[in-house]
RNA sequence: GGGAGUUUAGCUCAGUUGGUUUAGAGCAUCUGCCUUACAAGCAGAGGGUCGGGGGUUCGACUCCCUCAACUCCCACCA
């Protein structure tokens, strides 16, 4: 077969992953052999491969095809999230762009657009994971709308209803008026502002003249002011005490309160209160019964209407101004007025909507809340416990200062895009305050019904009569139901499925949602399944690029997966992001790590078109030299596979790869290969070959879980393959047995061969041309010579008891002396100068180890072990300045 | 304001309970090579005293204190 000497990565890839489905190599059933389950975090269904995924799904399936190798049954299920406000973000843009207002549609019509938008372009993202070369399980794809999935999250909302884990009330939320709906506290992301800090002159009402000074950052909010409060305590604001005052512009009566919760002496001590407004004031408002007046519309633009008339009169001209407008608008009124005292910088932190990047809004609003406490009980101890495992182990920190603290989790969101609540609301209740409405919670409307008429008084209503809610719940309502309800453990529990796949192996996913997602599939899990999802959690780090910036469309530096796919092959790209990869650390992607990965397919091809480019010679006996290093490569494969093993029990994989990178590149390639490569022409002993393909096969199965495109196509053609085999299923090797003294003797033959290059290249010795070696006293092996003969070219070894007076170079490897004869080569004067640099270095570390040895608290305190170590480098040091003093009083007197 | 983490060759990182020839790897760099698998390659070489300071110890990159820089998370100060 003529191979090209370059790797083509495209014109393999497709031919395998379709040679994989067609066979079904990724599909699982439940059997008697162990499992090993990994559940896909769910890329948003209408979202595109970033590197982010890249490397996330990467490390995934390394893991599944490792354990699927290790003899495991491996499941890796995909699959996609509806994720609720941004797809619907989506929709709506679309929408706009044909002139259509969401407002203008009915739920129904608008479903409909989501869902054909869905249908268009959903799934996408799993596409591109095929490119990657990711072994999913695709029968089971999943979405977090199917039917399964659906009927999963409306019961568990009923249930939890049911065990009053879940309640609805009138409460503070973040609002986004860019989407106008609610948002979960871990939605909201703080960032830091240069904003003003406006001292506003508010008159007292009791004493004409005379006013207090109000700070606050929002102006806008006068309209909502309610109470002036001050801290009892503070003494220059005593005065206040009972009074009233007038807001400005506004023109209310305002009582000034009195609470420990203004704090003395920041600000002016004086802090306006507007319930409905701001969380504390809210808080304020509650405790000393004040009203709280909505003057924002649900996109955050003034509304008075909800004021007294004579008061509205005041306000008449900020109607319907947008917030921020009138934030200023207001500011430059007052100043006009006269009402500001002055203006500062202030520094403070707002909260953005993290899907809209809008500034949210503190708003008093009617939404769905579950019950934390419970949650975070359940929680909290597996992961404290290490029964669940987290890599790196700092993030079980994070975890328990959030579970520590918990709050209760807004469930509700008004959007249509989502489950929608099953909460039905009775008939003829118009009078009624919305919070007080009655309903009743169960997954269908019929359900609801029979409900419903068990109520006194509602006995004789139709389904028609029911209203069921209109909003939708929170995406990671769905998602932390998700290692279940992918095996349908919510509907029927007891099923084999879940039985078999629960609890999953391995969860890897970031660490920017070990709340949203993490955290709360872990108390699904021990709420629904009384068992832990997942036994480890690999938190992958950031990908950045290498200058540290994160990814982004606007920087324009995040590479498109599929176009470095394109240019160096799906295994290039998986190695360049596992190259530098360790668990929780960011990763400072950079295109060459990819070249790496692309070079590091084109040696093992090249490795490949080497060996299978030779003719066996059946008469051949097996060199010396290729048995030498057939055992010795035998040995450094057991020795690496233990390295490897141990790797991945800690989860350091990158850390694998690498060594599994030299083993292949430096170990086989440039040692072992060159040692048993037969003389140009001659054909290969049968030994010998055997045993290399069966090395290459093993170095191929290693690495197939990080490249299996470059490694099954090699492995196909290593040897004759019945129809459907493939590497997928050859076991891993098994760390055998291995001689740590033949490795180090190896070691020392390797010193001593790139000595003689070292030499080779000083002295422009061409590697044709043979050289004689010396050796005096202590040697290799017998049975290693052959290896050095072979490569580094030496004609002859010759053992001496002194050297003699021709001229020539010495070395020391370890206490092996040796030296290559250079007649008329040597620069007598150069070669004393490096005799005397080694010397000095020798001589400094004699010191060191003599300081020690001398030292008598060291020679009594320190363990034998240690001691015994030092008194050999001692008298090894001693053995080669022998050497090299001997050495120098030749060179010397020969000049 | 709390908490966590990081700081080791030009870059990215290892360094496992303090002791294994006076600190390792990959990449990059430099030198010499188109040597009959591979120039996306081969061979060789140089380069850190382990952020600063102090301490514990016979001995510290490794433990303690302190300072500095950077990163991240959490928190209602208007």
């Amino acid at each position: 077969m003529e191979l090209s000497a370059k790797y083509s990565p495209s014109e393999v890839e497709d031919k395998w992953y379709a040679f994989w489905l067609e066979h079904k190599f990724f599909h699982s059933e439940p059997n008697e052999k162990e499992p090993y389950t990994i559940v896909i975090p769910p890329p948003n269904v209408t979202g595109v491969l970033h590197m982010g995924h890249v490397l996330n799904e990467t490390i995934q399936d390394i893991l599944v095809r490792r354990a699927r190798m290790d003899g495991k049954n491996a499941c890796w299920v995909p699959g996609t999230d509806h994720a609720s406000i941004a797809t619907e973000a989506k929709v709506i843009k679309r929408l706009a762009e044909q002139g259509i207002k969401k407002s203008d549609l009915t739920r129904e019509e608008f479903l409909k657009h989501a869902w054909a938008w869905t249908d268009e372009h959903g799934g996408i993202i799993l596409k591109q994971l095929r490119k990657l070369g990711c072994s999913c399980d695709w029968d089971r794809t999943s979405f977090t709308m199917d039917e399964t999935r659906s009927k999963a999250v409306i019961k568990v909302f009923c249930d939890l209803y049911d065990k009053g884990l879940i309640y609805r009330g009138l409460r503070m939320v973040n609002w986004d008026p860019e989407r106008q709906t609610a948002l979960s506290d871990e939605e909201v992301i703080y960032h830091d502002e240069h904003s003003k800090f406006y001292y506003l002159k508010y008159m007292v009402a009791e004493e004409p003249g005379k006013y207090a000074v109000v700070a606050t950052t929002r102006p806008e909010t006068i309209f909502g002011d309610v109470a002036v409060c001050i801290n009892p305590k503070e003494e220059k604001n005593q005065w206040l005490k009972g009074k009233h005052l007038i807001v400005p512009i506004v023109g209310r009566e305002i009582p000034v309160i009195e609470d420990r919760y203004v704090e003395i002496g920041f600000g002016t001590g004086c802090l306006k209160v507007t319930p409905a407004h701001d969380a504390n004031d809210y808080m304020l408002g509650q405790v000393h019964n004040l009203p709280a007046y909505d003057i924002l519309t649900a996109d955050a633009h003034v509304d008075i209407t909800c004021l007294e008339e004579d008061i509205q009169k005041n306000c008449q001209s900020y109607q319907g101004m947008d917030r921020f407008v009138c934030r200023k608008q207001i500011a430059k009124d007052l100043e006009a007025a006269g009402l500001i005292e002055k203006i500062e910088d202030y520094d403070n932190k707002v909260g953005y909507s993290e899907r809209t990047n809008v500034p949210i809004e503190p708003r008093l609003s009617l939404q769905w809340f579950i019950r934390m406490q419970h949650f975070a009980d359940i929680a909290l101890p597996p992961v404290m416990d290490d029964d669940i495992q987290f890599y790196p182990a700092k993030y079980k920190n994070t975890y328990n200062n959030w579970l520590s603290n918990i709050k209760d989790w807004c469930i509700s969101r008004q959007l249509w895009w989502g489950h929608r609540i099953p909460a039905y609301f009775l008939p003829g209740q118009e009078g009624v305050k919305d919070e007080n409405r009655k309903y009743v919670v169960a997954p269908t409307a019929e359900e609801a019904l029979v409900k419903a008429r068990q109520i006194a008084g509602y006995e004789n209503i139709e389904i028609s009569d029911l209203k069921q809610d209109e909003g939708a719940l929170d995406t990671w309502f769905s998602s932390w139901l998700w290692p279940i309800s992918l095996f349908d453990g919510i509907e029927n529990p007891d099923n084999d499925e879940i039985n078999y796949y629960y609890p999953t192996s391995d969860l890897v996913t970031g660490p920017d949602i070990i709340f949203f997602w993490v955290a709360r599939m872990i108390m699904a899990g021990y709420e629904y399944k009384q068992a832990m999802p997942f036994k480890h959690v690999y938190f992958t780090g950031i990908v950045r690029d290498k200058l540290g910036r994160k990814m982004s469309k606007s920087l324009g530096n995040s590479p498109d997966p599929l176009d470095l796919i394109a240019r160096f092959g799906a295994d290039g790209v998986r190695m360049g992001i596992m190259l530098s990869a360790p668990a929780g650390n960011d990763i400072l992607f950079d295109d060459s790590l990819c070249e790496q990965g692309r070079n590091f397919c084109n040696k093992i091809w090249n490795a490949f078109r080497l060996v299978t480019g030779w003719n066996i010679d059946d008469s051949a006996a097996q060199p010396e030299a290729s048995q030498q290093a057939v055992k010795w490569f035998a040995n450094k494969l057991n020795a690496v596979v233990a390295e490897v093993n141990d790797a991945f029990s800690k989860f350091r994989i990158s850390d694998a790869l690498m060594t599994i990178y030299k083993l292949f590149w430096d170990d086989f390639c440039s040692w072992y290969l060159e040692i048993i490569k037969p003389a140009y022409g001659a054909g290969i002993d049968k030994q010998t070959y055997e045993a290399t393909i069966k090395f290459f096969g093993d170095l191929l199965v290693l690495l197939h879980p990080y490249m299996p495109f470059i490694t099954e196509e090699l492995w196909q053609n290593l040897g004759e393959r019945a129809e459907g085999e493939t590497i997928m299923f050859q076991p891993t090797p098994k760390a055998g047995e291995y001689s740590q003294e033949f490795l180090a003797a190896f070691e020392l033959v390797q010193g001593a061969v790139n000595n003689i290059r070292g030499i080779r290249q000083q002295k422009n010795l061409s590697p044709k041309e043979a050289l004689e070696l010396k050796i005096k006293g202590n040697s290799f092996p017998a049975e290693l010579e052959c290896v050095i003969t072979k490569l580094a070219n030496i004609s002859s070894i010759e053992k001496v008891d002194a050297w003699g007076e021709e001229a020539g170079v010495s070395f020391v490897v370890g206490i092996i002396e040796m030296f290559i004869p250079l007649a008329g080569l040597v620069n007598v004067d150069e070669e004393i100068a490096k005799i005397k640099a080694e010397l000095e270095h020798q001589y400094g570390f004699l010191q060191g180890v003599r300081k020690k040895l001398s030292n008598e608290s060291f020679v009594a305190h320190a363990p034998e072990k240690v001691i015994a170590i030092e008194r050999k480098k001692e008298s090894d040091a001693l053995s080669r300045i022998a050497t090299y003093e001997a050495q120098l009083k030749v060179l010397e007197s020969s000049k």
